[in-house]
DNA sequence: ACTTTCTATACTTTATAAATATATATAGCT
DNA sequence: AGCTATATATATTTATAAAGTATAGAAAGT
């Protein structure tokens, strides 16, 4: 049996005769009343009455006939439905994050903006650090990481830059360098160099497998003629201004923690801005095989990169 | 798209390569690449992901397969439901009763047979009188009608005799005649000519539309020699009955009769039996357009009459 | 009885699925 | 690095079956 028998006996079972039936089929009558009787001798009973103005169906055919459009409905249906998913406009996607970057505005942003867009997929979202969600994302259990810096670069994943964030300098309020921070009225913050910070006690991030940021404050504070005294290491960025706030040290921390703490932690701009950047970045396989993926990256605004 | 295609993708979804699973369907490799290809081209997506050691499902794919699965499974749940339907084991069935049969015990024996072994059959009843039953079936709104005489016998309908039943002679209880029937011992009825009858005044039978033994019994008094005095017409046996007990008058009524009103009415065998049948006799279309109730005359033990 | 209006059958053509042969790609092995 | 094993893809032929053409047959209405 074929859809093609089936389609055909429902032609003839609405238009009541074959003649009729094989017109709006755009066939000929006789190539139709051949198939049904193929139809009805391999379902071993009669479809249809003949009667002398047309066809009826007999009782075996009406309960074939709703059988037969239900069938052919869900045919198209399931076309629908896999077409939806194909295409990424349905199905489930899994997120990563890392601590830094659930903390950035633009986590909270992205994921509601994509939820109202696509209130079809259904979204997963995980944390872990950065080595982890890359590790995930390179196994195929993960589809999206979000991340600061790529610790690891394993072949068939790519990364692409989110947004570039600037360093800040964070001191503890009481700090007697704090005290230019608050004589400013306007918006932008006082500029502080690096090298002011000789001598400091420093705190740093050094979250396990992700050197990147720890890293760059080292070699930012060497090119300034220093090296830093580390006086506490922490797990993730928001520690790290609790312990500022808590007068343990200085630090360097992406500008989105300005809001955390502030009534306790001067931030500057460092002048060394270049060489402190904190990059909110993307990770994904290079050939993306969950199409939502795929959706997900053109909406945060990554280079089109097409699911296969 | 045609149920084939689904086939070859359900086949290769499972067996993971175009090479197996063209095996398994017992054809070549190449056509169901072919056709595979036709399928992805149709729907508009890549169904597999093709990789060295065979192939994988996409997202897309793997939505279409269960889609797929469910859409053969239902082909065959229809076939099964419209083949239990075409052969009668499945559907509806209209019964049709006179009051006189209804009484008879023939017909709840019938009735909870039939149920037993065809549960899935629904049954519908109507009660009428044998004219109008006849004329229900010769419209077809009635699938089976069970009367005792075919007052009428229109084209297309068939009649086929159930059973012959005796008739008896009803006296009132306290009729001198009725001593007779109390003397006996032994189960047999004690025997009574007609002409006995000959004076009594005679209750009647004589429902609308249904002449049959209202008839039988004038012409059986005629032959006996006389006309019978009819003091009262009823429009059923049951009435019939209780005027009897009611000392109103005698009568002839089916064997079956002889339990009611049993302590007020003496019942005689007619010496003229043969003259006074009352059969049971089911009406349905000789062509039978409703397997179910092919099924039913097959059970009621009605000679072998095919639906088409 | 004749026309009309259906379906059914016989036969031909055409389309397409399947078969055959072969090319191509890739992983794993020496 | 080249070879082999194991896949899929492509080109071409063959076979099958669906569609088309012509016509017969049956029944109802004029």
């Amino acid at each position: 049996m074929e859809l093609r028998h089936m389609r055909y006996f429902i032609a003839v079972a609405e238009a009541k005769t074959f003649t009729r039936a094989a017109e709006r089929l755009g066939i000929q009558q006789p190539p139709l009343s051949l198939q049904i009787k193929a139809l009805e001798h391999e379902i071993g009973f009669k479809l249809f009455r003949r009667i002398p103005k047309g066809v009826e169906l007999t009782v075996g055919g009406k309960v074939f006939f709703n059988e037969a459009r239900a069938i052919l409905a869900s045919v198209e249906r399931a076309r629908q439905r896999a077409n939806s998913a194909a295409h990424g406009r349905t199905g489930k996607l899994s997120l990563g994050f890392t601590t830094s970057t659930i903390t950035h505005q633009l986590a909270p942003r992205l994921i509601s903006g994509f939820r109202q867009v696509y209130p079809d997929i259904e979204l997963e979202f995980q944390e872990g650090s950065a080595a982890t969600l890359i590790d995930s994302v390179s196994r195929g259990v993960l589809d999206v990481g979000i991340l600061r810096t790529p610790v690891a670069r394993p072949d068939g994943v790519s990364f692409h830059l989110l947004l570039k964030e600037q360093m800040l300098l964070a001191l503890p309020a009481v700090h007697p360098l704090s005290a230019a921070a608050y004589k400013r009225k306007s918006a932008t913050l006082a500029t502080l160099s690096l090298r002011a910070l000789r001598g400091e006690p420093f705190i740093l991030t050094r979250r396990h497998g992700a050197a990147g940021m720890y890293a760059d404050l080292v070699a930012a504070c060497h090119r300034a003629g220093f090296i830093p005294r580390i006086v506490a290491e922490v797990e993730n960025m928001l520690s790290n201004v609790a312990l500022v706030a808590a007068g343990v040290g200085v630090s360097a921390v992406p500008e989105s923690m300005r809001s955390i703490h502030a009534q306790d932690v001067a931030f500057f701009q460092p002048k060394e801005a270049m060489q402190l950047a904190a990059p909110l970045n993307l990770a994904c396989l290079t050939n993306i095989p969950n199409p939502a993926a795929t959706r997900f990256l053109t909406f945060a605004g990554c280079p089109e990169s097409e699911s296969e």
